[in-house]
DNA sequence: ACCTGTGAAGTCCTTCACAGCA
DNA sequence: TGCTGTGAAGGACTTCACAGGT
């Protein structure tokens, strides 16, 4: 399989910790409804409610960006979005390209939260010569023989695959050859990538399993039991709710 | 706001970490291609460069479910494969419901891995009129009217949400209403749920976001954007190529 | 010899609790 | 008084390194 394994042992990014990170774009959505009701202070407490977390962590979180608070009042609004967006890199714009134009990469295409904020769609891709000059969410697909030369036309550095599993690691070692070097990847895959390139993955059967995980605990351990582990007592009392968070990955290898 | 969320402090679910099983799955499907490739036993160096972790990581993910493993051999991968479906509870049907059956339910209800693994489509839910009855990946489209009663007839208790934000709250609370007890939530809002339900959730622009902070990291500071506030004192670090900031390993959410 | 299973050490993250300032 | 910012304590997860089977 793939070559160039990497095991970093990893350092952080400056300062600010990857679990705070990873909460930033949940806080920059808070604020901005915030903002659009034209709310002009915010205290962490409420933010922190509004986010989903707790206060003390927010406050942490936002300590490592500065002082942006005003002790006794809160958080001017405004402010705090500016500064989220431009420690996230938002201020700027990133395009993106999409490869794989199949339910998933359309739906990609058509999601709004693309666009609005520093993310723009700068090209679909496919293999499928069928597609090549269809517009899917008014953007015309072209076809993947040109992947290269459309990745640098555009300065592309972020590339998200939406390719079936068995494509993937091809198509991600085109766009890093020709200079991508953020990936998100929906394939369900590991896909392997030389040092300085991330990789984040979302992979909805992973999700599902994890939660029927849980939810096989809290439905009475009394199904299965061909003679295996005598299940745990049945506590339901469990409750386990804690993945309101996800855990940052970006993967080095 | 400040009601009816839930803050769990405590995580562990019966001994099993939630860090490991959330890695559950990745092993699972390293295992499954074993499988089908035949290959009898696997070592944990082996198994662990498939899924993209570390050994040593993967060996005590594995200590968490009992002994498994031949010292001196290796995991029988056929065994593995039967006990870590057992632990996450996949030996067992899942129905699930989709809600919101836009381009991104539709890419849902066509994606093999559902299926594949547990997981079955019970129903297919939207709230527009115009697509009932209208089949989407073979399932007929039901109208969101009858959203309780479906829950029922199927005994479904895992929903997933791919509704727009603003309506993604109050499905989840007829969901709720309706018995289910585990939501993948593909919308861009914090839900709120009353204790005893599992929420993850899948976001799409966060997961850009997070990439963009990196990105930005690595094409060196001076690119500069436009005046405005003049941009962070130059953090002196940047030098070390290494901006890598990653973590090894992979998660949920 | 080889590879698993695991105590122990180390790292990262969260939560507490309160000093400090508007 | 009210709320932020933060040292310190506490947990959770990862990595090390080696004891212990086969």
């Amino acid at each position: 399989m793939a070559t160039g394994r990497t095991h970093r042992p990893a350092t952080r990014s400056r300062g600010i910790p990857e679990a705070t990170v990873a909460r930033l774009p949940l806080y920059l959505r808070a604020l901005t409804a915030l903002s659009e009701r034209s709310v002009p202070t915010v205290s962490s407490e409420e933010l922190a409610a509004a986010a989903g977390v707790n206060s003390a962590k927010l406050r942490k979180d936002f300590s490592y960006l500065g002082s942006y608070g005003t002790r006794g009042v809160g958080y001017d609004v405004e402010y705090l979005v500016y500064q989220i967006s431009r420690e996230l890199g938002l201020t700027q714009d990133w395009p993106v390209v999409i490869v794989g134009i199949g339910n998933l990469g359309a739906a990609l295409a058509n999601y709004g939260g693309f666009a609005s904020r520093g993310f723009r769609v700068a090209a679909l891709i496919d293999a499928d010569p069928a597609m090549a000059g269809k517009p899917v969410a008014g953007i015309p697909v072209q076809h993947s023989d040109d992947l290269e030369k459309i990745i640098q036309d555009n300065g592309v550095s972020i590339g998200v695959i939406a390719t079936p599993a068995g494509a993937a690691q091809a198509v991600c070692d085109r766009l890093v050859a020709a200079g991508v070097t953020s990936i998100l990847n929906f394939a369900p895959t590991v896909l392997s990538v030389p040092e300085g390139v991330d990789v984040r993955k979302v992979d909805l059967s992973i999700e599902l399993q994890i939660l029927a995980f849980h939810e096989q605990r809290k439905a009475g351990e009394g199904a299965a039991s061909d003679g295996g582990v005598p299940a745990a007592p049945a506590r339901s009392e469990s409750a386990d709710q804690g993945p309101d968070g996800d855990m940052p990955a970006v993967m080095p290898a």
